[in-house]
DNA sequence: ACCTGAACACCGTTCAAGT
DNA sequence: ACCTGAACACCGTTCAAGT
């Protein structure tokens, strides 16, 4: 059977699956060759390192997007589209999501999101800097929201009931988290994350009333 | 000398400023063990692994927020001074933060913040659902905010003059990325923070003044 | 041009041996 | 109880050799 030939393309292709199979952590230059059925220095021929590859990744990852636009559309359910379309990442590409995030590119190809959003921010009538503004806190808030759903943040929401139950937390020197335990244990990543969406499109459409 | 005993705090420390002067990838047990002047199964007796010694870091850089708070200023202002006091990891452990915010804790150190963020909330009125909502939002907010900041998302606004006059960019293909390129290019990061920061809180008053 | 195995300088961790 | 070196099963990458 004539296998397709190596490619920098197969290779991203196999580093993504393996990510999605066995985590990121589990990646490898060794694994993807092995996965690939060739021997590991081949992949040199077509990558130059793993950090570069890790890039091809994230930009792999973020092509993937499927954006749907309507030109016509009010600004704020544009905005909305582009938000939730970001989102789908999380669910399509897990534990991708770290490398997404983690990676400086420094090539164009994660450039489109960019594009569209600051397109529909100045259709909207906002001048180049609130655009500028606007887009970054979106992101922020976007990144921020996908980490906490991805499981990697629970840093900062990681009360568990069982923690409570367990006496791990010390209900008297934290009298709301014991208390709210089952509230903080729970999570609805889509409502929290329309419910943040809609306080800051809101917050922008009051914002840019005032400063009218 | 009678060098200090080998301890879990000492290895932590010692762990945290190998991140800060070196970089989180240059991080490794060999390394830790080389910069305490032990041998690297030495640290097996304190931390059990490397993955644990790692929540150790993230516990200890959250466990150095220094806040303030005034519980008879307004709640608007009490949040404000927590986010801030959250933003200063980012200045003073700028290359722990991805281990921070990576490292999903199951212990009791990365709840100070959160039970501080919900005893505010409270008190201002909310009821236990709202506020839970409201701190995930934030929270979402700050950590997308911290890794913009810290250099690690520029996937998301990674437009330098240079690549557009490099043509790396194509300014047909992105005419808003390109001609927005200079607004791209710098971040007054503490002014971009403070502007997402105000939108929030303002939302917020605006949205709670609605549901009354 | 593309593939490859051997080799090098690293990893984290187990284990048995020391005190 | 704490420390340790040797050993094991891994890494990424260089290099010289093959086609």
């Amino acid at each position: 059977m004539p296998t397709e030939p190596l490619s920098r393309r197969r290779i991203v292709a196999a580093a993504i699956g393996l990510i999605e199979r066995e985590g990121a952590d589990a990646i490898s230059m060794r694994r993807i060759a092995a996965d690939l059925g060739v021997g590991v220095m081949s992949l040199y021929n077509h990558v130059p390192s793993k950090d570069v590859l890790l890039d091809g990744v994230a930009e792999a990852v973020l092509s993937k997007i499927e954006f749907t636009d309507d030109p016509d559309a009010h600004w704020t359910d544009r905005v909305r589209l582009q938000a939730r379309a970001f989102r789908q990442i999380a669910h399509h590409y897990p534990r991708s999501l770290m490398v997404v995030v983690s990676r400086q590119l420094h090539s164009a190809a994660g450039l489109l999101p960019v594009e569209r959003a600051l397109a529909t921010l100045r259709s909207a009538g906002f001048g180049g800097a609130d655009a500028v503004r606007i887009l970054r806190m979106f992101i922020a808030y976007i990144v921020g929201s996908l980490l906490r759903e991805v499981g990697v943040t629970p840093t900062f929401a990681p009360v568990h009931t069982r923690m409570i139950k367990a006496d791990s937390v010390d209900a008297a020197l934290f009298p709301e988290v014991s208390s709210l335990a089952p509230l903080l244990d729970e999570c609805d990543h889509e409502a929290e994350f329309e419910f943040g969406l809609e306080l800051l499109i809101q917050a922008i459409v009051a914002h840019s009333a005032r400063s009218r």
